[in-house]
Parts: C-alpha cells; structure tokens; sequence
DNA sequence: AACCACGACTGAACCGATTTAGTGAATCCG
DNA sequence: CGGATTCACTAAATCGGTTCAGTCGTGGTT
C-alpha cells in the first residue's frame, strides 16, 4: 500500500488539507502545527505521488528544451554547455527536463503545441539560433510560455529572451582593433541565416562608422562558423597583394579564427606580428592555441542557468513579469593582438 | 468549459466507461458503437486530458535518457546520433524523452530513483558507456525498467541491452589485417574504463590467439579514443627501427586511427603502402580522409532507435520479456588497408 | 425449456492530491 | 461589551480519466 497525504494526515491528527498546504508551504499553518506535520512526513517516510499532484494542480514541473535539429553537424562545446546549465538549473528548482529538436517533424506535427496540450510541460526554452523559425510566434499567441537563450526575436515581445548583446560584441571587437592602431580591418563573418552572426556584423560596422574608417565590402569574407570556410576566405585575403590587405580580422566565433590563423601560419605569416585576429566565444581551443586566441567570451553555461532559472521563478509564480535580458561579452586578451606593423 | 470524457459520452449515448474503451483501443467495444464515438470525438474535438489519463492510468509516457556527464569534453557524433535515435524513437510511440547526465550530483541525490518515484518516467535509457557506475544494479532490484545502449553490464541479467558486439568487433578487425598478410600488429587502445575498449582489446587478442600470432605487450599503445593520444603513441611506434615495427594497427576507433594516420603521413610514411590502418565507428571522417579510413562501422543511430522502440513496447505492454541483442558491426573497406610490403 | 456462455455495455468506485467554502476560537476596536 | 476581523484549521467537492464488478440480451447446447 502507498502512503499518502491521508496517511500523513492521521497520524499527524490534522486533515489532509493542512498536511496540503504544509507541503506547498503556503500560507495559515502554524509553525507548531507545520512542525508537527514535518516530522510524520519524514518519519514515515512520505513521498506526495507526484502524478496526482501534477493532475489536481495542473503544473507539470517540467520543461522542454527546443535545440537545433543540426546539433549532430554543429557538434560543438557550445551546445553541450546549454544542455548542462540548462538541466542544472531545472533540478535545482525541481524541474525535469525534456529534450526535443526542432526539425521538420518538430514543425509539421505541431509537436511543440502537443508538449503543452498534453500536458508535458509548463514552458519551452528555445536555443535554436535560427531565424526562419515560423512557429515561434504561435507559441506565445497560444497563451504558452517559452524563452529564447541567446536567439533574437525582438519582433515578438512576448517572447522572452536571456542572451548576449551580439551587435556590441561586434562593435567592442572591431572597437579593440582599431583602438590598436589597425586601420583595414577584414570581417570573417557568419552564417546568415544566424541572429548572431549578422548582429556581430552590424557592430562591426558601426565600429568602423565611429572610427571613421570606410566600410569595404571586399573585406567581408562569408563563413559558416566552421573552419573549413574560414580557411578558404583566409587563402583568398591572402591572395592579395600585402599593402593591400587588411592588418586585423574580426571572426564571427573562435573556430573561424582558429582556422583562419592555421592557414597564416602555415602561410609563413606571424600572428599577431603580421596579421590580428580577434574571435568570439572563448571554446578551450581559444586558450590552448599558439599564439593565444584574444577572443570576446561567452559563458554559455551561466547564462544558460541563469536564463533557466529565471524562467522556472517565473512559472512557478505565475509571474506575468516579462523578461528581457541582454548582457555584454568580456574581451579575454590573449597573444592573436597587437598593433599593425607599421605602428609599433 | 474543458470537454470531458462525460461530454463525448453523453453525446454518443454511451457511458464514459466506453468512450475509454474506445480510446484506449481495448477490446469489448462493438464495430458500430467505436465508429460512433470515434465521429462524437471528431465532432466536438474532444482532447482526453493527458495528466488525468496519466494519474489515474499511472503511467507517464515518458523515458530518461541518461547522458554521460563528460558528454561536454566527448562531445562527438556518436552522443549526437545516439539522441537523435532515442529522440525519434520516443516520438514514434508517443513518448517524450527527459535528459540527465549521470554525474556525481546524479548519483548522490539518487536523482534516478526521483525520475520513477516522483512519476517523471517509465523508464531509464542508459547511454553511459562507463564501468563504474555503482547505482545500475539498483535499479533492476528496486522493481525499475532500464535498457542500456552500446554499454555493458552483463553481470546484471536483469538490466536490458542492445549493443554491438566489441569483442567481436575487435576480433574482426584484427583478423582482416591478419588475412591480408599482417603478422605484427598494433593496438592503440582505448580508455580502460570503457568496457567498449576492454572489448575490442580482448577481440584482438583473440584473433592473434587463433592465427597463432604472439602476443606482444609492446605493441600496445594505451589511448582514451581521442586524437592527441593517438598521435603520441604514433610518434612512439614510430621511433622504433622500421624492421622492429608493426606493419598494421588496429584503433580502438576512428578518432584514434585518424590521429595515427596523420602523424604517419607526416612523417613521410604511406598509408597503406608502409603501414594499414583500421578504424572503428565510421564516423563522417573517416570517409573523408586521405586514403579513406577502412573502418568497423556502427551505427548508433539505427542502434538507439530500435533499442529504444523494442523498450518501449515492452513498458506499454508491460510484458516481462528481457531485451538482450548484441548485433555484429559492419567491415567498411576503403583505402587505409593492404598486404603488407613484403607480401605484395 | 432450462441453463450456460459470451459479448457489449454501464455504474460507480477509485486514483491522491488541491482547493474552496465554511467553522470556531481568539483578538481587536470603538 | 458586542460586533467585526483575523487566524488556524477542516469537510467535502473536484480534477478527468481508468477499471472492476455486474447487468442485460442473445445465441447455443442439452
């Protein structure tokens, strides 16, 4: 036989109400009684069912997390720092945590509308960093909850999001070089089809614009977040003649730059004496790299509980609070920067 | 007003008590009288409530998949496709998967006994590839369902499996550079504390055994399937006169094959002609190489999703059937084998 | 015709919490 | 002092399904 909340209640001599909201440590218990209560629980070793509590309080005391269904090719510390902050800070508040991707099936199947009708969950935290994500509106129109970690939908207000400042990252970056002396300044940018990626680049230039520099398109070397492209825009700045070609490059991530500063290397080029290369993310190749990778870092893990944290408060009381949070990155210096050649 | 059970019944002209039948599909419910309430069901779009189904039916409809927490520095496809198949697999039987790493928090707050106790899961998957994990044979004895992929804990009957075969995996691979003229063969080896790596060793050996080959305890190389080690050991096999050195290698997987093969090429020797290198897992890199890896395939997707499903119709059909499958791998030839020189 | 077996269906108990409306006693205040 | 307010607590309704024991009617068997 399973012991339950009348068990307690009899034993405590109090009714099962009270031993309810002992529990739910809610108001109008005395701390004699709640005390009292306490213990029977614990001396008899009372577990409430938790499926019942979930039917009468209709509360599922969990969530999902949404990832990119690409996670498999974008293998990558940064999304295994998500899921580990996310899942910490859901235990840390009581939470499970459920995990889905948001791939074709996702979409097509309304799986994401099922999570909340079923009852599966409370809330969606979304770490999709896609733009084209359609559903996305739904979602709050719906009446559900859901945060997007380090995504951008600012057209949806409704949405909330924890994330970092990409276009200020772009700018400090870009900021840093020309603050070096750098005057041709080359941008190994992102995929665009990522938030993250064009605000970095939307920075980039705003940087320029205050520095007065003039903004060459020639200069934007397209990428994808992965080395392969970096490499190749690398052999093509490379190709140009050396007076004229940039003397510093601002990488959308660590991995364009890393892969960039290979094929310098290689090249015979010094870094930082010939060429400055600055990335975004700080991954632990960043550090482990010769010279060290000067990087604008991202903890994706703190941020990610954080984000997480904030949410389930939310959920839990029923907050119509909305939040909005957007932080800036901290420039990690290391050995890939240093003023052009002719300046120092 | 929610719809109910009541309205679909009182709209069918059956007692509720039928329209669960019918919604359950159990049998005891006429042709006509399921076609009616199916019509009722579409009609006024009744949606069952799925956390009453669940507290009163005491099944959650949902499994853990149990994460290694190093999944962070392991990050890598074989993680990745292995919860894309857990993934697909829960969705296909209208289940919903929760993440959790098997960490030491995992361990000493029993998280695990929380997941079943507090009614989160019906069941665990387990995808922690290591030997140590002390709370396995718990979950059998506390009356739990669990199914362990690709690991290995034979010495709990109670615990199902389905997994490749290492042994057999490493016996196969060994026999094939044996077959091609190989008599002096390497190992790098594995992480000792991955039964997978015990395995594929001990295959080795037994392929030795039966060509009658000596075992040579210096032509083990210790590993931890990762690339920097490999390359170690390759540097070391290397210092070693060329007529006092093995003509072969078997890599306890792709990574570590791969890091060989480039420290080989580096070094001015020819993959295969100078020396045969065989992988295990055929991840998209050994494909890409130069020469392409020949390898021992798995694949952890179709793995995973079978595992997942043959378990979850046994959670729903509660059926005491034990899941005990452990499928061969695939020899994948490409270019990194052939005799050795003096053979061809 | 009497009896039984069986299939189709139903009424009502039940799962174990939460929550609401209400009770009784103590306290406050003019 | 008497009425209003507050506080601690409780009885009972409720959530929306599942499931079990039992009814009813039909058809087959002896």
């Amino acid at each position: 036989m399973r012991i339950t909340i009348k068990d307690v209640a009899k034993q405590a001599r109090v009714s099962p109400a009270t031993v309810s909201l002992v529990l739910n440590n809610a108001p109008g218990v005395s701390a004699m009684t709640r005390e009292k209560v306490l213990r029977v629980i614990a001396e008899i070793d009372y577990k409430p069912d938790a499926l019942a509590r979930r039917f009468s309080s209709g509360r599922t005391e969990a969530i999902a997390l949404i990832m990119p269904p690409e996670i498999i090719s974008l293998y990558d510390p940064y999304f295994m720092s998500l899921i580990r902050g996310a899942i910490e800070a859901a235990r840390d508040r009581g939470f499970r945590m459920l995990l889905e991707l948001a791939d074709a099936r996702f979409m097509e199947q309304r799986i994401w509308e099922d999570l909340f009708r079923k009852k599966y969950v409370d809330g969606l935290v979304i770490a999709t960093p896609f733009l084209d994500q359609e559903y996305l509106s739904e979602i709050p129109r719906a009446g559900f909850q859901a945060i997007l970690v380090n995504g951008d939908r600012s057209d949806i207000p409704e949405l909330d999001y924890v994330g970092y400042d990409d276009v200020r990252c772009g700018f400090e970056a870009t900021y840093y070089l020309i603050g070096l002396g750098h005057r041709r300044i080359a941008h190994f940018a992102g995929p665009t089809n990522q938030a993250s990626a064009l605000k970095r680049f939307e920075g980039f230039r705003q940087a320029l614009e205050r520095a007065r520099i003039p903004f060459r398109p020639e200069d934007i070397y397209p990428g994808d977040y992965m080395s392969e492209m970096a490499a190749a825009a690398m052999r093509r700045m490379l190709s140009r003649p050396t007076e004229d070609r940039p003397t510093a490059i601002f990488a959308a991530n660590d991995t364009t730059a890393l892969g960039a500063m290979e094929v310098a290397k290689s090249a015979g080029l010094a870094v930082p004496e010939h060429i400055s290369i600055i990335g975004v993310d700080d991954t632990g190749a960043a550090a482990l790299a010769q010279p060290g990778l000067t990087t604008m870092r991202q903890d994706i893990h703190a941020l990610t509980y954080r984000a997480v944290c904030r949410f389930l408060r939310k959920l839990e009381e029923r907050a119509p609070e909305r939040i909005h949070e957007r932080s800036p990155m901290t420039l990690i210096e290391r050995g890939s920067c240093a003023p052009p050649e002719g300046r120092r």
